[in-house]
DNA sequence: ATGACGTCCTGCCTGC
DNA sequence: TGCAGGCAGGACGTCA
């Protein structure tokens, strides 16, 4: 499931190959994968507009388009961006097909069909919902220790859910949750208000690393991720907690744990991470 | 403010 | 072998 790393490292990869082409056409085999406008307006309204600017806000990735539209695209669990040869075979759930002026394509694939793109004006972008309420960038200043102690003393719920909402923090999702409390020892269960200040500071740090690890070594494929190139990423094999039920924890050799926290499976280890 | 739950959707896994 | 049922999950809506 793409998270900021995944996205980031989506956004790195097609930036390489689509900045300054244009957009000559767009095939919609799968209307309700756009957001707004519909179908065919969105087909005509983005007709000849070229590639300006890729950005990204969380798991939102923004492709910035000429004469002042962009894309806004949610990757959910299973979208996929793929940049590649006409030629190339088309696989089994593809959404929708840009035609480049290059002559290659960009191909939106989604398994599930969760994802979403919406076309809106550029200047509008950060009032679109999910947008306009995003939390700060976690590998961005804004998102200091200060920020995280302050924030977290308010709140009456656990460190997991909170960490996961993206009204709080952006970018986040179940893995590198799993990952940041697990580097700073601290059990997903734990009230988020009653951290101490040494654990705020592992925290903050530990967001900040494995986040950093995902981007360097170009995101987690546990199932379906890849990025613009139709490459995996490599950072599953560095993963601690997150899926390794029952397989020892690579600090203390304890078994990995599982256990759902505020409805998502959640892995830790019951001897690092103490729930009190 | 918070949590619980349903919704979307397909593929995979388990159990019979 | 085949099939039913459960599960996974990001964001969002509804309800308590």
């Amino acid at each position: 499931m793409p998270e900021l790393p995944e996205v980031e490292t989506v956004r790195r990869t097609l930036e390489k190959h689509i900045l300054g082409l244009k957009i000559t056409t767009v095939r919609v085999i799968t209307p309700k994968i756009i957001r707004v406008p519909d179908a065919d307006e969105f087909a005509i309204l983005i007709k000849d507009r070229t590639v300006r600017e890729m950005g990204r806000r969380g798991k939102y990735l923004l492709i910035h388009l000429s004469d002042g539209f962009s894309l806004i695209i949610h990757l959910r669990m299973t979208g996929q961006l793929i940049y590649c040869d006409p030629q190339r075979e088309t696989a089994k759930h593809t959404h929708l097909v840009f035609n480049l002026n290059n002559g290659m394509e960009l191909r939106y694939v989604d398994i599930r069909q969760f994802g979403r793109i919406a076309m809106v004006p550029t200047g509008e972008v950060n009032d679109f919902p999910g947008l306009t309420t995003l939390g700060p960038e976690p590998l961005e200043e804004d998102f200091s220790r200060e920020f995280l102690k302050k924030e977290v003393r308010n709140r009456r719920t656990k460190i997991k859910p909170l960490l996961l909402d993206q009204t709080f923090l952006a970018g986040l999702g179940n893995i590198y949750v799993d990952e940041a409390l697990h580097q700073a020892r601290i059990h997903p269960e734990r009230l988020a208000a009653t951290l101490t200040a040494r654990e705020i500071t592992l925290l903050h740090q530990a967001i900040k690393d494995v986040l950093k690890s995902g981007i360097e070594h170009r995101g987690t494929s546990i199932k379906d991720y890849v990025d613009a190139e139709g490459m995996s990423g490599g950072n599953q094999s560095r993963l601690q907690a997150y899926g390794r039920f029952a397989k020892p924890c690579l600090q203390c050799g304890m078994a990995i744990e599982r256990k759902k926290v505020g409805g998502r499976s959640s892995y830790y280890c019951p001897r690092c991470q103490k729930s009190k």
